[in-house]
RNA sequence: GUCCCGGUCGUCUAGUCCGGCCUAGGACCUCAGAUUUUCAUUCUGGUAACACGGGUUCGAAUCCCGUCCGGGAUACCA
């Protein structure tokens, strides 16, 4: 036996595979497992290829597969070999492989590794019934067909039965393996089944097609999930009954959801796309995935895809299972929306801002979003208009919500003050309004001060519903404003929110209020609510125009 | 039932292989405070864990045994 350490002379360099089986989309899971299988090739300099298991034929569905590649793509693992690559080692559907393991099988025959099975699915299920009746411990099939003559397998074949390959379990064999993660475990041959490796119509099942197909694309490392630790013993006694090297092998343990249960639909989207869809940011959830089970260094959670494969090493991912946390994905996510330059923030946030008459020209999610919509998210509002003339202040409006968001269907919701003629007034904003009893005097002084200055002009998506003669009028006027506060402000022919700032102090100086008694109502009049971009930056954005409409609408109001 | 694996703050984890630097570190969440025109951001600080019981040892989160709990496997699914 060699050493267990000692890396495979499979082949000169690493090469490792991520093989789902296309019965569903890519989930969670799946992508942990292909982004670990793909930062361990990339670290170790080797290849990554993906191997599409569709024996499964009642389950597999080419809508499936699209979408496990759409995710991988999005989330940045990219293939070196596969099934839209081709390469040296293909064909990589294993529907698409079948002689081989016809082949194969006819080998494990003859050498007596395996045996023919003729048992109808009710003598097996009979068969195990009558074990666990006996309560042996170990129940699976009886292993029957193991010493058939060659007349019952005549009598079997002229009644019409097709016999299944079955591989013949050594007897109370002792095994020592070595795994990556779970170090030296031993193992006992006689509590495994004789299974099936082959059915009669030549699909093969998983175990034995896994083996074939690892052998012959010169697999050297798998990494996989620990529901597949038991067939990882089946699958090494294969490899020896073959004269084949194994790979090294790393179980991965299992993502639970808050209750310690295996992951369901309930619990999160399952499916990667869903993430996409509702404006996750694909590094974002790169890197939160990367984290259960794995961890960068001991003090630092937020790491790109190069210094994860810098820093990666099968050995270091974790022996627990773990446990996803939405609320630390949505952290993590915050922390890249805010890392993106303002102008990358519009460019991302498109298509969930777009209405939806003209989102589809931004992004082939559009579909998409309105399924999201469908089911009750709110829709984004932004005419196209405002993306093609108002590119400026679109960016400053966002700037302004860039450290308010971590997830980008967020966005839509926090807007329609700026779209909408009048601005609806929630519950808080009510209140900051009638709280003070001299407040629609405030709101009227300032609307006399701003009347007088020169706050950029406003741009008025609401009136060019009707007259959409020049779409430029509110023109651009806003410069694009630094995002640090500590910035200079740009040159500007207009008021920057230091300006209207200052402008407000002063009133609020003459008046002989507290600054902050006046800012509540005022805030409540202009956007309808208590939250959002600072008062002076809310100004700003809305323009002369229209603060002055809404000031004195509401300081007038009886 | 049987076999295998796992068990550090509520959560993700560092430390475990090569026992002492661990009065157990970081992050999310949470709480308190600071900044501030709200919200958010940012900053400071706090609460909070070695599953339990036995060993071995001068000394154990780290090694050994047992218990308990959790998970996986036990298909003509993968």
């Amino acid at each position: 036996m060699r050493d267990p350490l000692r890396p495979p002379m499979i082949h000169p360099t690493p090469r490792l595979r991520f093989a789902p089986s296309p019965t569903g989309p890519l989930h969670l899971g799946g992508a942990r497992t292909a982004m670990y299988n793909w930062a361990a090739a990339r670290a170790m300099g080797g290849t990554f290829l993906l191997r599409i298991e569709d024996t499964d034929q009642a389950r597999s569905t080419d809508v499936s597969l699209q979408s496990i590649l759409a995710g991988l793509r999005w989330l940045g693992i990219d293939w070196d070999e596969g099934p839209d690559k081709g390469g040296a080692y293909g064909p990589y559907f294993q529907m698409q492989r079948l002689a081989m393991y016809r082949a194969t099988a006819d080998r494990l025959l003859a050498s007596g590794h395996a045996y023919l099975c003729y048992c109808t699915s009710e003598e097996i299920e009979a068969g195990r019934k009558q074990m666990e009746a006996q309560k042996v411990g170990f129940t699976g099939y009886n292993r029957r067909c193991r010493t058939l003559t060659a007349e019952q397998r005549t009598a079997f074949e002229r009644e019409g039965r097709k016999p299944n390959v079955r591989y013949r379990m050594p007897d109370a064999r002792v095994l020592q393996v070595h795994d990556l993660i779970l170090g030296d475990v031993e193992v006992n041959t006689r509590d495994f089944d004789d299974w099936v490796m082959l059915r009669p119509d030549g699909v093969p099942l998983y175990n034995f097609a896994c083996v074939v197909d690892d052998i012959g694309m010169q697999i050297t490392h798998v990494v996989r999930g620990n529901e597949h630790f038991q067939n990882g013993i089946k699958q090494r006694l294969l490899f020896e009954a073959l004269g084949a090297e194994c790979p090294l092998y790393a179980h991965i343990p299992l993502i639970l959801n808050k209750d310690g249960k295996k992951l369901s639909k309930r619990d999160a989207d399952t499916n990667m796309l869903d993430y996409r869809d509702k404006g996750f940011p694909a590094e974002g959830v790169f890197n939160y995935i990367a984290l259960l089970g794995w961890s960068f260094s001991g003090d630092r959670d937020v790491f790109s895809r190069d210094e994860m494969v810098a820093a990666f090493k099968i050995e270091g991912i974790g022996k627990s299972p773990s446990k996803f946390d939405d609320e630390k994905l949505r952290w993590m996510c915050g922390e890249y929306v805010r890392g993106w330059t303002p102008a990358s923030l519009v460019d991302r946030a498109r298509p969930w801002l777009a209405a939806p008459a003209t989102q589809a020209q931004f992004s082939p999610q559009a579909a998409r979003l309105h399924t999201l919509a469908a089911a009750g998210l709110e829709l984004p509002a932004v005419p196209a208009h405002t993306f093609q003339f108002q590119a400026a202040w679109l960016q400053n409006v966002l700037a302004c919500y860039q450290e308010r968001i971590a997830i980008l269907s967020e966005l839509p919701g926090k807007l329609p003050w700026l779209f909408q003629a009048a601005p609806t007034m929630d519950a808080a904003a009510q209140k900051n309004l009638a709280k003070e009893p001299a407040a629609k005097e405030w709101l009227r002084a300032l609307a006399d001060v701003l009347a007088a200055g020169i706050a950029p002009p406003s741009y008025r998506p609401w009136l060019l519903e009707q007259d959409k003669s020049d779409v430029r009028k509110g023109a651009d006027a806003a410069v694009v404003l630094p995002t640090k506060k500590d910035t200079a402000e740009p040159v500007c022919a207009f008021d920057t929110p230091a300006r209207i700032e200052a402008q407000c102090r002063a009133l609020v100086d003459r008046l002989g209020i507290k600054f902050g008694s006046f800012v509540h109502p005022v805030r409540a009049a202009l956007t309808g609510t208590d939250k959002g971009p600072g008062l002076f930056d809310v100004v700003f954005l809305l323009g002369k125009e229209t603060c002055v409409d809404r000031l004195r609408a509401i300081g007038n109001a009886p």
